[in-house]
DNA sequence: TCCATATTAAAGGATATGTTTGAATACCAT
DNA sequence: ATGGTATTCAAACATATCCTTTAATATGGA
């Protein structure tokens, strides 16, 4: 008896691109995607990304065992806790590529953004180049809208940390001579949002990064790290 | 009444990412995925689709709107047949990271593409950069072992087209005196290997391009095409 | 009008999915 | 070893989604 090829046959094919398919489909879920967003800001242990996708801990990690199956993220264990984390750069691109691609394509996707993130015709965004320029000539007092640990396991070099928890006990303690920058966890993140609308009422001049911090430390940018 | 705002709350954060999963979920079946792998060659009516993936005229139409609703393809009428194509180049984007993570983190991957590909390790390839160089100094004959109609609508300026069905007539009339480089629709492509071993086989030294044309026009590279 | 090309509607049944529950596992600290 | 904590697993459920086929419908060209 001999071993049949397979080559070039359409049932290897279609297993191949059902491969592909398969990581497309972990893919696929809103909760899904919402952890690797989540973890696109750093490591999480199941109940920390339960907690932030409000759900239950055990369909959480029903879940991230799908995103694993799949090869998108990967674990470390510190004692009983297990840390999630994206397997790789690679991953983020691909989660990049997927928003970039939904912003711009689905046709429903401006009214669902709306509706979280509200009007944002009257806040103003910088992107990251002018941003850098800003920064060099210190024309700009820069402000990090994430919670603290995610500050300090990365943050944009002079940035003041705001946790969004704080926002109306700290923003009325920053200077008011330069324009003020928000930025936060990405283009679909609110907090950035939330401080800019409130800093404008104050009759501040402030203005949001036009994405968050994995951009930033993506395309190249300086991150530095709190001890 | 007063409007309630949305803004920030869960059920909106939901349908939002449900957006992101939604396009997701439009590349998570394999027959769309080598739908998408096609476009990226160019412009297709439905049967010609259809033909590729081995289904029925009305399943194609059905996968193709799925497509369409997530944004990821346009059409184009001409008379009475529809041209369909990957909406822009994002999308062909979205597609090599998917293809790219898949590749390198699912754990089956290698299997699949074993079985539809056959055994590589003997195919020896060469990077874009290198076939650039290679092909400054006219030290490579360049073959496109793509459909004719392919080739035609833009291929490496230089190439040869040896289309996959006259493979055995046009492979032995190649010059001799240098290696031969054979490139087709990108990495999972089986056509550019099928011409390496033939010419291995023969005693021609000849190698494949790491990926196919779509990877070479995509990163800059000059493009020719036919009248 | 008729023909060719595509889309749509309806239907079906299989398959997959997300979630909950409660038990089981793995590891750590004492 | 023992107890406690964090996480995973197995089973089960209802639901929903999915792919495909068939037949009918739209559209444009000759």
């Amino acid at each position: 008896m001999t071993t049949q090829s397979t080559i070039g046959t359409r049932p290897a094919k279609n297993a191949l691109f059902d491969g592909f398919a398969a990581v497309a489909g972990a893919m696929s879920n809103g909760r899904r995607a919402e952890i690797i967003e989540l973890l696109a800001q750093g490591e999480r242990n199941v109940e920390q990304i339960a907690d932030a996708i409000d759900q239950s801990v055990a369909n959480t990690s029903h879940h991230l065992r799908t995103l694993a199956r799949a090869g998108l993220v990967s674990t470390r264990r510190e004692s009983t806790r297990i840390y999630y984390r994206l397997t790789d750069e690679r991953v983020y691109d691909l989660w990049a590529a997927l928003r970039d691609v939904t912003t711009r394509h689905l046709n429903d996707i401006d009214r669902l953004a709306h509706a979280y993130l509200g009007d944002r015709t009257e806040i103003s965004t910088i992107t990251r180049s002018e941003l850098q320029k800003r920064l060099q000539h210190n024309q700009a007092t820069l402000i990090d809208v994430r919670p603290r640990t995610e500050y300090d396991a990365g943050h944009i070099p002079g940035a003041i940390p705001i946790p969004p928890d704080q926002l109306d006990e700290l923003l009325p303690q920053l200077p008011t001579n330069r324009e003020i920058v928000a930025y936060c966890r990405g283009p679909y993140c609110v907090y950035a949002d939330q401080a800019v609308r409130t800093l404008i009422t104050q009759g501040q001049a402030a203005r949001r990064l036009e994405d968050g911090l994995p951009e930033w430390e993506r395309s190249g940018g300086p991150v530095e790290k709190s001890s």
